[in-house]
DNA sequence: CGCTCCTAACTAACCGGTTGGTTGATTAGA
DNA sequence: TCTAATCAACCAACCGGTTAGTTAGGAGCG
């Protein structure tokens, strides 16, 4: 047996991400979590304080990790939401835990990452609008949040493609899908992994 | 005291409409829904069996009541989508129950009466496409996808109005919002109610 | 290098309250 | 009087959280 604190709370954390995803707050079970990670209960309050803690941490983990993996490209939204749907894709707990975490927490409850990051991301639209490179017919935090929702179209039905949703945000704001962004490369694919 | 079998399950239904719209099924307290209703827990068992089809009951009637108060019409879904939208403004337990129940129970767990309602629904639009009142663009059930996710833009973002779900839904495809349903008269308003 | 000691990581067992669900008795009303 | 609706009380399992005690392993020392 190893003593690792750092790689403990790892374990825990990626236990609680699956958890968290499959059941939710009020679903998870704090014991499930700690047995999966192979690690006592108490550690989790040890080093996480409690339940709802612990889940708001796997979620502003997951929230960087897309705000990262994903930036914003104003000259490409129908791009921008391929982009973001694949990650969806790829790691469908985001979704899952956002979605918990609007229903269970109200909906004004935003990390503050993800506050932050939203104010450049408007900015970068309005200023892509200034500059007649995008249609000034939606505010610019409109626009941002018709993209964003176009994204998670897998939320709310079964046929939704990638191709799809890039087609629906391209004909909403006017824009083409750029070709170097219109189909990722394995290589991209795989760097974002 | 009365003993009204019907007025007792009406009282439990609302109750936990309330009690699952707030919490969620795994969040859902049966002590909670009982003592609201005024009725004793047991009553819950003896007419509805558990919780879990407590739940069931619950969304299938939401569900019913928004098909019922919400007709397509594929000539006008910018209007479609606006009343969509009303209607979730008005009644927001649907919205949160459905999101509960994709989240808890799968995506492809959809009730009977939802299933039959959608399969018209495309049969409708694919027709409108046809004859040349829609775009053949998107195929028929992509269309209703994406018309039905824009109505629930409030899911995913604070800044959704009625207006900026109708005006996006009308650039997607490429119709105008038909007067008569541009703005719901508050004769309208009051009938749906 | 080997020994002790000390601390931080870890654990098993426990706790009080809550949970979904049941049951046998009670009672309103036909 | 009979039946179906209702209820209080109960139950075993489970829940999030705590605690008293155990132990791994690095620091300090000779």
């Amino acid at each position: 047996m190893v003593r690792d604190k750092k790689a403990t709370k790892a374990k825990l954390l990626e236990a609680a991400l699956t958890e968290f995803a499959t059941y939710g707050i009020a679903g998870a079970r704090v014991d499930r979590i700690a047995s999966n990670a192979g690690c006592n209960k108490a550690m989790i309050y040890a080093y996480f304080g409690s339940k709802e803690d612990l889940f708001e941490e796997v979620l502003k983990i997951q929230i960087a990790r897309v705000i990262e993996a994903v930036p914003i490209t104003p000259d490409d939204l129908p791009g921008y939401a391929g982009r973001l749907f694949d990650t969806y894709e790829r790691q469908p707990e985001l979704l899952r835990l956002a979605g918990y975490h609007r229903l269970e927490n109200g909906f004004e409850a935003i990390s503050k990452a993800e506050g932050d990051m939203h104010v450049e991301k408007v900015a970068a639209i309005a200023e892509a609008q200034r500059s007649g490179r995008l249609p000034a017919e939606f505010e610019a935090e409109e626009l941002l949040g018709l993209v964003v929702h176009m994204s998670i179209l897998a939320f709310s039905t079964p046929v939704a493609t990638r191709a799809l949703v890039v087609k629906a945000v391209a004909r909403l704001v006017g824009q083409r899908a750029e070709q170097r962004f219109a189909h990722r490369t394995e290589d991209q694919l795989r760097r974002s992994r």
